[in-house]
DNA sequence: TTTCAAATTTGTAACAATTACAAAGTTACA
DNA sequence: TGTAACTTTGTAATTGTTACAAATTTGAAA
């Protein structure tokens, strides 16, 4: 299936009126699984949609993570990053070069968590941070 | 011990010289465990730390962040928040009311995390979001 | 004690990510 | 075709955080 599909379906499926801008945006995020900013998807997408307003890039977003077609990833505390890959996954962060990438996890669900009957949970987050593999062997 | 005490050392077993400011922003932490951000640890140490700057707080904040000597939080995406308590736990943040409480948790380190070893990992931050139990009640 | 360099703190100004808001444009249905 | 609801747009404002240089404090050597 191609990700201009998939990114209909995505949006249908979460109750999403699948716009020009939200397709595109959606569209983008199911074909660059780099975790970019919404910075990165409004200059990547302004070529081929010229009128294409930031707002609306920061709107679409709010919106589709919202309705849990994305996730926003806030393990940089300098600005929020978006996932369009919404499969559990943790997410690595390098504090030198400031790469992010995923790691896949398995086993997550077995994590007891004290009291968390109580609660309504929608989402969670893994966050892993340190070194990568090239900066780790930078270290002095 | 008291939190003075413990402050005192917290600073001293990371290389950090306990001024002050450090010890003040220090002892408040292991005092307030409310995870409070950059901005209310300012108001409420202002009172009795007339001079204090906020610059202060953002930098020692930062060093003690980065030492190892409090943990930095960013499961809110607006502002960050800061923890005293280092030991093992996760992070709850209710989506409505915004509130976010200590998860005890067991069995974070059986989590299969592919890839790890070629990493050096210095910390792991496990986030969940949600409904608390008084908004889980009030959904329509 | 005095001196002086290094470390720390301070205040202002700048920055950058995000949001508020209202106008303009688009959609879809009566 | 008309119209109301929805969506997008651009500007301006907001806000958390950082840059920077001056002022202050510290601590050790003379």
């Amino acid at each position: 299936m191609d990700t201009r599909r998939k990114a209909k379906n995505r949006l249908l499926s979460v109750g999403i009126k699948p716009s020009i801008q939200r397709m595109a945006i959606m569209e983008y995020l199911l074909a660059h699984p780099t975790h970019p900013t919404a910075d990165t998807i409004f200059n990547d997408l302004t070529p081929t949609l010229p009128t294409l307003s930031k707002t609306t890039v920061y709107n679409t977003l709010r919106l589709l993570s919202e309705q849990g077609a994305i996730l926003s990833i806030s393990i940089d505390e300098k600005n929020v990053r978006y996932d369009g890959d919404i499969a559990t996954h943790a997410h690595f962060k390098c504090k030198k070069c400031g790469c992010v990438y995923d790691l896949s996890i398995k086993g997550l669900d077995t994590v007891y968590v004290e009291g968390i009957g109580d609660l309504c949970v929608t989402e969670c987050q893994l966050y892993y941070k340190g070194y990568c593999e090239k900066c780790k062997s930078k270290l002095t």
